[in-house]
RNA sequence: GGAGAGGUGGCAGAGCGGUUGAAUGCACCGGUCUUGAAAACCGGCAUGGGUUUGUAGCCCAUCGUGGGUUCGAAUCCCACCCUCUCCGCCA
């Protein structure tokens, strides 16, 4: 959520930025909103103040036994007068809300300007892109290949988008998850934390996933509904939800393995074959809470404790920063790693790490107390894919396919495998 | 699922329908004292919001949540949520 603070002193500025992120705000509406709710916000208090001295006065002349008749006659009709002013206050000030709760956050300063992924910027490349002496095939080849990955089974037992794994795939898959969780516990100095994968209605809009996005949740129905966590992002988050953290509680580094749930609504067509895209797919995530000076710092850490995850795995990728246009509704700036994919012959987003500034702390009032000022402030959230498990074994696959098909096991992984070194046919 | 107990400030814990935003203790911050520290003493110390040039004032809201009764609700009534204990069921 934005500060309302700053449409209400900066409209047309915030106006403009938002329209760089493609939404569009109608500032007279909103300024005829507010002035409205100001309006009647003074109304209602200054109603609730003068119902208070009346009562007190009441009160103290029933004390001394005075005669409170005509005191009560005095205030026959403020409580239809406050009742009436309070409806209609409420009903602007959820209006109101409603509106905040739409808007995306505003892009950082050094955001590149653009309207769609066409205008990402690249910022680095790691490793080499392998080469073949055959046609490499991709996972979905080598899954029918091995009898190992296998989506007519999943579609059976839930539909389409869902892959199911067996043998040494569905174990590669654990090992590279398993793997992903001791080096960022035990590396890069993150808690692992286990989570629930329901969560309440508040806990999503907390983090930004709802009202405006539920068409993209799963929802329990049971009422009022549970949702299904589209990402460990929700759960992990939200523990900072209501806190006052004290300065020295902070950073939070925290790292959780979860499956994530989507509808993928409106992506109908898009990444049909294969496990890139489905309904059901593990994540590690990667959260920071952290004090506002420090979440610029934060976001680097967090994108370089990700890149790590494919180095040792030695998956070459490369690093983008997303453009305006691009970027997700919380976060203020977000960087992309993507993985080359040999079977596809391009770059695939494997990670995502954003910065969401005071956005999502806002939504749920997370804050630190200000040692020095006494002051409590919002906290700024993070949180990066670090990695997604499902897409990472994709690049496994096929980036270390050989020609007869078999797939050896980065070293990094082996213990994870009981020592197994080749995935044979 | 059944029975019972309970939800008040960072924590513990008071609170007759009326100057109670809330006693008291602990913690915390500042000061006095002390060579220094501790102790003792003095003072301060919830959150959110509105108004305002204002971190000054003034005002409003908040005692699990939402309704209700009332001139007035932490206190009374209703519903819901949550926690704990015991029983049942169960990975």
């Amino acid at each position: 959520m934005l500060d309302p603070l700053i449409l209400r002193n900066d409209l047309h500025a915030t106006v403009a930025a938002l329209e760089t992120r493609g939404y569009a705000l109608d500032a007279g509406a909103y300024e005829a909103l507010e002035a409205r709710r100001k309006a009647l916000q003074m109304e209602v208090e200054e109603l609730q103040s003068k119902r208070n001295s009346n009562a007190k006065s009441i009160g103290q002349a029933k004390a001394k036994g005075e005669d409170i008749q005509p005191l009560l006659d005095a205030v026959a009709e403020l409580g239809d007068q406050l009742k009436t002013a309070e409806a209609s206050f409420r009903q602007v000030r959820d209006e109101q809300a409603d509106w905040l709760l739409d808007m995306p956050n505003l892009a950082a300063s050094d955001v590149p300007a653009g309207a769609d992924e066409s205008e990402n910027v690249e910022l680095r490349k790691w490793g080499v892109v392998p080469t073949f002496e055959f046609e490499p095939r991709d996972h979905v080849e080598l899954g029918e290949l091995h009898r190992m990955m296998d989506s007519e089974a999943a579609a059976k037992l839930a539909g389409a988008r869902f892959t199911l794994l067996k043998s040494s795939f569905a174990r590669l898959h654990r090992a590279l998850a398993q793997f992903m969780l001791d080096v960022h516990t035990q590396e890069h100095g993150y808690t692992e934390v286990y989570v629930p994968y329901l969560v309440k209605g508040e806990t999503m809009q907390g983090t930004g996933q709802l009202p405006k996005f539920s068409d993209d949740a799963f929802a329990t129905t049971d009422d009022p509904p549970r949702y299904l966590v589209p990402t460990a992002e929700v759960p992990v988050t939200n523990l900072a939800a209501d806190q006052i953290f004290a300065a020295d509680d902070l950073p939070l580094k925290y790292v959780a393995q979860t499956p994530c749930f989507r509808r993928e609504a409106g992506s109908a067509g898009q990444d049909t074959r294969g496990m890139i895209r489905q309904h059901q797919f593990e994540k590690v995530e990667l959260v920071h809470i952290v004090r506002a000076e420090d979440s610029k710092a934060a976001h680097e850490e967090l994108i370089s404790n990700a890149e790590i995850i494919l180095q040792k795995l030695n998956l070459a990728y490369r690093t983008i920063v997303l453009c305006k246009g691009d970027m997700g509704f919380s976060a203020c700036k977000t960087y992309d790693i993507e993985v080359w994919l040999p079977g596809q012959g391009t770059y695939r987003e494997i990670s995502s790490c954003s910065n969401c500034s005071d956005f999502q702390a806002r939504r749920m009032k997370a804050r630190v107390r200000n040692p020095e000022s006494g002051k409590n402030e919002l906290v700024h959230t993070l949180n990066g894919s670090g990695l997604a498990v499902g897409r990472t074994l994709i690049a496994v696959l096929e980036n270390y396919q050989q020609q007869d098909g078999s797939v050896r096991i980065p070293e990094v992984l082996q213990p994870y495998m009981g020592g197994q070194e080749l995935i044979t046919l």
